[in-house]
Order: structure tokens, then sequence, then C-alpha cells
DNA sequence: GTGTTTTTTCAACATGCGGTGAAATATGAT
DNA sequence: ATCATATTTCACCGCATGTTGAAAAAACAC
């Protein structure tokens, strides 16, 4: 379709770190702050809408940029999404995996269930708290994509299994007597109790009558990690007849 | 707009009754099947793609339907969404409320959180199970918008609040010293655990490469209650010095 | 049958959609 | 300045959208 040499969308980490050198590459700032500035507002208006709830017009608009931009840097629209679900992936996990090294490195009994939870939960949390519009708007989307069936699992796979993979592998080591099913069960529960907290629907605000905030940190982080951890250990605690 | 004598859309519960007698109002079979189609098919292609990722075409050949009918009957395609979320929370509610209405005659000592979180979940996870697939589609919908920000939150607490403000007063009556922010935030992480399980995602299924399936009614109904159960009693046993 | 009302079909509307391709502009090397 | 490339703008395409109003068909009362 172009004959021009190269190919437009590519996602390039790279090439911040020598902006205004020479080089073969000069690239241009401009670009990638144009680029950034589709990912931004894209990011919060998937986040808010949905994929269908929202148009290239919208995105450029939001952006200040011509639509048509957004085709130019991701080719369609699709394409824009999964930059955005893809651009904060990275970090997001790396955190996660730099905590579970910490607790894998400990000898088992100094590991509780709370400690694996934490660790997979922490750096998602404390981003959603203080890490700006844009993380929040992220996480709100990756929570709703988390829930949205067919294509919605699949996602989810590709991008989060390793790591929850570990969060399994480490909870197996301090529940030596835990069925695997069981596990995989308690992780299931948790990921959605931590997906609706991220989606912040502002539910539990007016339930509780103000009592609650769905944008409560501490709230959130001192709970969870004890809530879910009971659950762990009370669903793994016994040899289970049924099933499997 | 219309000078005809009988505003078309309306929730016309009744005259299922006397539907072949005279009367001033004959009304039509054909017309309550159509409708009915036209909510079973809105119903299946909503919860699976979403309310902007389905047409009221689609809904229109899913039900075998010329499109225009949904506007007949429902007068917008927001009208038809509305209509489905509409119908089957009525019975649902009222089953749940029957349950509860159970344990609130039992002696308060005679009650666990356990019970009081089943009376909640199972109404649900009955059907999700053996209701057929209008109830699958049905539940899978409410996941869904209970995770959606803004007008998710809202839409929730419009239906469902009544019965889980029944739930958390139970709650409160079998753990005494409980904090009530306590029980929210309980409440919450159980209400995201269920959803998830509701939306089925088939997330489980690939993450545990078999051993688990999103659809087994008996493995989520034995774990969730035990599992949340616990988070109950494990948050709310102790005095909290933190927030409030 | 006639007449009335409800239900269904059909064609069309204004608008907005994702996407395209060429022209215009900016950028930087030589 | 000149040229090549990267970026941005703009007009436009074909198509799908929600919705409408009138006509046709069916259902029913008499």
């Amino acid at each position: 379709m172009d004959a021009s040499g190269q190919s437009p969308y590519s996602h390039r980490m790279d090439a911040t770190t020598s902006t205004r050198k020479l080089g073969r590459r000069p690239k241009a700032v401009g670009g990638e702050a144009a680029r950034e500035a589709i990912l931004d507002a894209a990011e919060r208006l998937f986040a808010a809408r949905g994929f269908n709830g929202v148009t290239v017009r919208h995105i450029g608009e939001a952006a200040g940029v011509d639509p048509a931009l957004a085709h130019y840097y991701f080719a369609t629209k699709r394409g824009v999404f999964d930059a955005v679900f893809l651009r904060r992936a990275p970090p997001l996990n790396a955190e996660r995996e730099r905590l579970l090294d910490e607790l894998e490195a400990r000898p088992a009994d100094e590991v509780t269930p709370a400690d694996v939870i934490a660790a997979f939960v922490e750096p998602a949390l404390e981003r959603w708290a203080h890490g700006g519009p844009g993380w929040k708007a992220y996480l709100a989307l990756v929570a709703q994509v988390n829930n949205t069936p067919e294509w919605g699992g699949e996602t989810m796979t590709r991008y989060f299994d390793p790591v929850v993979h570990r969060v399994i592998a480490l909870m197996r080591r301090c529940l030596p007597d835990a069925h695997d099913v069981d596990l995989y069960w308690c992780y299931h529960f948790l990921s959605g109790a931590l997906t609706l907290t991220l989606a912040e629907t502002g539910r539990i605000d007016r339930l509780s009558g103000g009592a609650c905030a769905s944008s409560d940190y501490p709230a959130v982080s001192t709970r969870l990690p004890e809530a879910m951890a009971a659950a762990f250990v009370a669903v793994t605690a016994r040899g289970r007849a049924s099933d499997r």
C-alpha cells in the first residue's frame, strides 16, 4: 500500500535518549509528542467509555490533533487501543516481578499469603493512587478488559499471565498442602476484587452513604491483601472431597 | 408526535393473564412474542459485545424481526437496554429477599457469614448455572455494568442497593464488633469476585491449563462463600487504627 | 362483510463512522 | 538554496448508524 521506505507504525521505545544528536534517524520531537498525546487521550476515553464508545475523531479532538494522525501512527483504531494497552504493561509487570523476586529469595516460612498478594496488587494500587490520571485511566481500562467476555480473557492472558503464574507458584510454596484448583479459584476471586476496585465506579460511595470512597488508597491497601489472604487460607485449608 | 390514542411503549406486565378474553384491550399474543424475541436477542448481544458494540439492526436480525420493531416497542436503543436490564432483576432480587428473610428469622448466633454470603450469591449462581442461556447472558451483562465507570455505578445502585443493604445489616448482626466501613469494603470485594465469575471470560481456564472451568458451578458455589466469609471475618476481626 | 386498532414492513433521512490518498508543511542534512 | 524525508492537514470515500413516518398487513369487534 505504501511505497515509502520506512513503514511508520512501529513501537520505538528507543530513540528517546538521542533526540538531539545526529545519527541516521533524527525522528523529530514533535512526532513523539503527538504520538503520546494521542495515546493519552485514547487511554482516558477508552477507559471511560469502552472501545466502541469512542471514535477516532473523539481521540483526535481530545488530543488536539488531526484524527488522521491516529491512522498515521497506529494504522487502525484497534492499533491505537493495543498501543495504549501495551504502553504501561511492562513497567507495571516489572515491579511486580521485582517484588516477587524478593519474596522468592526469602525462606519459604517467612513468606505469608498476604505478602504474595501484596506483591501482586501493591504495584497496581500505588500507581492507581499516586501515578497520576494516566495510570488511573490505564488501570480502569485493564479492569474493564478483565471483565469483558470473549476477547477480554485472551487479551489479559497475553499480557499478564507470566506474573500470575509466579504468584500462584509462590502461593503454593507457602501453602504446601493446597490443591492447585483451589489456588486458581482464589486468584480468580482476588482478580475480581482488585479489578472492581481499579474500575472505581463510585458504587461503594453511594452504597455506604459516603462512609467509603472508591479512591481511598489506604483503605484498600490495608484491607485487600488481608481479606484475600484469609480467603486463600480458608479455601485451601483442608482436603476437598468434591471435584477433580 | 403521535396522534394515536394509545402510546405504544409501556411496561405492561399485566394483560398476560387475560390474553384471550374480551375486555377493552385484546393486545395480541404475536406482539408479546416479538417483544420477548427482541429482548432475548438484545440480552445476548449486549452481554457479549456491550451497549456500543451492538446495533439495532443486529438485534433485529438476531430476533428474526424488523429492526424498526425495536423502536416501536422500546422507543430507543437505550430503551431496549433498560428493558433488558429490568426484566430479570425482580425475580432475582425476590429470591434473595426470601433467603434473607429466612436468615433473619433465625437466631443471630445460628447465622454465619457464609450463610449471608450464600443467600446473596446463590440465587445468581444457580440461575447462571441452570437458568438457561437467557439468565447466563443477563448475569454477564450485570457483571459488565458493575465494572463500568460512570453510569455503571449508578445503574447498579438503582436496581440492587436494597438487597445489598440487607446483606450488610445481616452481616453486622453476626459480626457485632465489625466497623461498617470494613463491612462495605468486604462487600465490595465480594461483589468483584462474584461479577468476575459471572462474566465468564474463560481466563481461569487458560490460566490453569484446563484444570479449572469458568462455567464450573459447583466449584464456585463451594468456594466463593467460604472464601469471602473468611475475608469478612479476617478484616473485621480487630479494631482498626487507621482511617476514619 | 365494514371499520378500528394493533402490529409489521419498508424505504428513506441525516449524521457519523473508520479509513485513504494526495497535497501541504515542517524538519534537518548537505 | 536544495533536496529528501517525516509529519500534518484536508477533502473525500463507501458504508453503517439510530431513528422516523407512511404504508401495508394482521387481528379483532361488530
